[in-house]
DNA sequence: CAACGCTTGGACGACACAATCAAAAAACTT
DNA sequence: AAGTTTTTTGATTGTGTCGTCCAAGCGTTG
């Protein structure tokens, strides 16, 4: 269960860029950056799509992993979080 | 689309309740439980066991709406947002 | 229309969370 | 080990949200 900010973190640190590159991409100081990469801070969606071309992610790919971490620190304790998302993934099918 | 504060006046009205009375219950202010229900305002999830009790809804009802309305409203607009709930399943189911 | 209960709106303080900046700490390089 | 770059930390300030309180609006009923 690693977390977005691990994610982001591996993705920087094996194409060997410093923080300071990165966050000036994003226009925000290397210390926000440096709190998202260790969970301190939630990246907010607008930064995934540079956050993804800096880091050279497929859109999909970080966004998923996004999701998945907003998910599960949001509603992850709630007991019926299964069925919340396939209801969820019903109403999305359905509204096709 | 109707959101999760209709959602519960609906309930409300349907029980003939004043906001008065659920209110106490949450032991909150009727204001903050009219901006919940007109979406002004955000219910937590320790509302929900009470809201449930309250309103005569199942828990588990209660909480699928609840998710349904967190994820789209704080998700709603990523491309690949089914793709990321589709994940997110996957790592709960193979977490059991 | 006066009185009552229900609901809404805005002002206020409390509090959590976010961003900025500078300085300390850690990691590399030579 | 000194010097340089990168990363982390903490103090400060800013911003937004929550809840309380109270006043006003709305509808109904006597």
């Amino acid at each position: 269960m690693n977390s977005f900010g691990e994610y982001l973190r591996n993705k920087r640190e094996q194409l060997g860029l410093p923080l300071r590159k990165v966050a000036a991409e994003l226009d925000i100081d290397t210390s926000i950056l440096s709190k998202i990469e260790r969970n301190e801070r939630v990246a907010t969606t607008e930064m995934l799509p540079t956050l993804a071309k800096a880091l050279e992610i497929k859109d999909k790919e970080i966004e998923v992993e996004f999701i998945k971490a907003v998910i599960l620190s949001d509603l992850g304790e709630l007991r019926f979080l299964k069925n919340g998302l396939e209801e969820t993934l019903n109403s999305l099918k359905s509204r096709e």
